[in-house]
DNA sequence: CGCGTTTTTGAAGCCCCTCAAGTGTAGTGG
DNA sequence: CCACTACACTTGAGGGGCTTCAAAAACGCG
């Protein structure tokens, strides 16, 4: 059965059969999420440690004057920090975007698992380094990428990722994003994120509707967003 | 001697004697660096692990239009990502602000340092997370913070920082940041930053010259930023 | 002292926001 | 089947915050 986050890691790391059963069985308890749940919240202590088998997530800040920020966009095989247990509380929230299916792995095991194998002890690092990467990604985003640019980027990320988890057949792809989550995540409101929408499809660059994506020209998307996708790291290229 | 990377990570976990000086060990070869001297470059292999005992320096990345982003600040007893080295390549550049005193640790040394005290395993734990919050507010303060706020808000973070590493008597503290620096970090024009300094030194709630910060009003300050300092988890809470 | 860098100030413009209203779509219940 | 609700999406008009361009003053270092 296929298993997200299985697959993730095994992308940062040549596991063994082992080591992915390893990773497959802490898995095992994982439960069905609605949409828009909060698995946890700013302030709460840190339990367990979640993994997202199916369905999309973020990581958000509210403020005081009522505004969210988004800080990470979460997919499937995607998971919450493997040592957060060791804080007294968390700085953000984490909730579900669409309904989804989570793993909450506890402590104990969390780094049973990790001192298992160098391997998997390097996979987890390789992904976390990832995920430090992606967050400068988005900083460099909000402080020097205007809007057309920003969303063209977030677009390029979400698609490189999907491919690296195997979501992408073609150049369409799942995309449960609302404009007001898009603009959650990329510091702009609604309205704007709406109009560069529609700037994009009309340059002929994107389709989008139903909760897809479709790059209908990947070179110019790649182009505007400036796109350099180092920063994820991607052990294994895929041929273009 | 004083060690600022003893200090710092003293302040995550209860460290023994021994679990100290294995840390000082390790700065041993710290060698001085000049001000805005690149110690390692987007695009390099990561060699070393690197250790700011003295000075001041940034994370960045550079745009193809020839902008800069800086995305994190580091200062005395801050560190280079520990597991870097298995990554085939930096995703972005490190370079010192001020001439600084800089440790270069090898891989394996830096492993078997981490694996050396359940302590220390933690308190890197504890402090890699604080570097994570300390992005991901980043990102809050660029998408959803106006200029004066996002100053308010970097200066915050600042201070408190610099309280936790001992760097603090009363209300003015080192701030070698110029405002091209400022504008780079915060996703301004070192134009509109001069204008924002000038709101705040007006309204009476910093002075701001020769490399120092004077906080005049800390909690206009604090107020202005909407500065809330439970992403720093700072264990030591110190009194007000 | 002289030169490069930083800081400062002014004027004009654009990008994105705010406010407002209307359309479209999905789900619920009568 | 349609009324009703809740949300997401769409479009328009006007304003403000930050940028761009330009240039002068102040600082720091050889």
């Amino acid at each position: 059965m296929a298993n997200a986050f299985v697959d993730k890691l095994s992308g940062y790391a040549a596991l063994t059969a082992d080591d992915r059963a390893a990773l497959a069985k802490v898995c095992e308890g994982a439960r069905p999420v609605a949409g828009r749940y909060d698995l946890i919240r700013e302030g709460d202590k840190p339990g367990t440690v979640f993994i997202l088998l199916e369905g999309w997530a973020c990581r958000y800040k509210l403020l005081p004057e009522g505004g969210r920020q988004i800080m990470a966009v979460l997919m499937p095989g995607d998971f919450s920090d493997t040592h957060v247990a060791v804080l007294d509380e968390m700085d953000h929230s984490i909730a579900t975007l669409t309904p989804a299916r989570v793993a909450s792995v506890q402590r104990a095991e969390m780094e049973a698992l990790i001192a298992s194998s160098m391997l998997i002890t390097n996979a987890f690092w390789w992904s976390q380094l990832v995920d430090e990467g992606t967050l400068r990604a988005w900083i460099v985003s909000m402080g020097r990428r205007g809007s057309v640019e920003r969303v063209a980027h977030l677009m390029c990320e979400i698609y490189v990722r999907a491919q690296h988890i195997g979501l992408v057949q073609g150049p369409q792809i799942e995309f449960p994003l609302t404009q007001i989550v898009l603009a959650d995540a990329l510091g702009l409101t609604p309205v704007h994120v709406n109009r560069v929408l529609r700037t994009l499809r009309m340059a002929g660059v994107v389709q989008i509707g139903r909760g897809t994506l479709t790059i209908t020209d990947p070179d110019k998307l790649v182009q505007i967003a400036g796109f350099d996708d180092n920063y994820l790291h991607r052990r294994l290229k895929l041929a273009a």
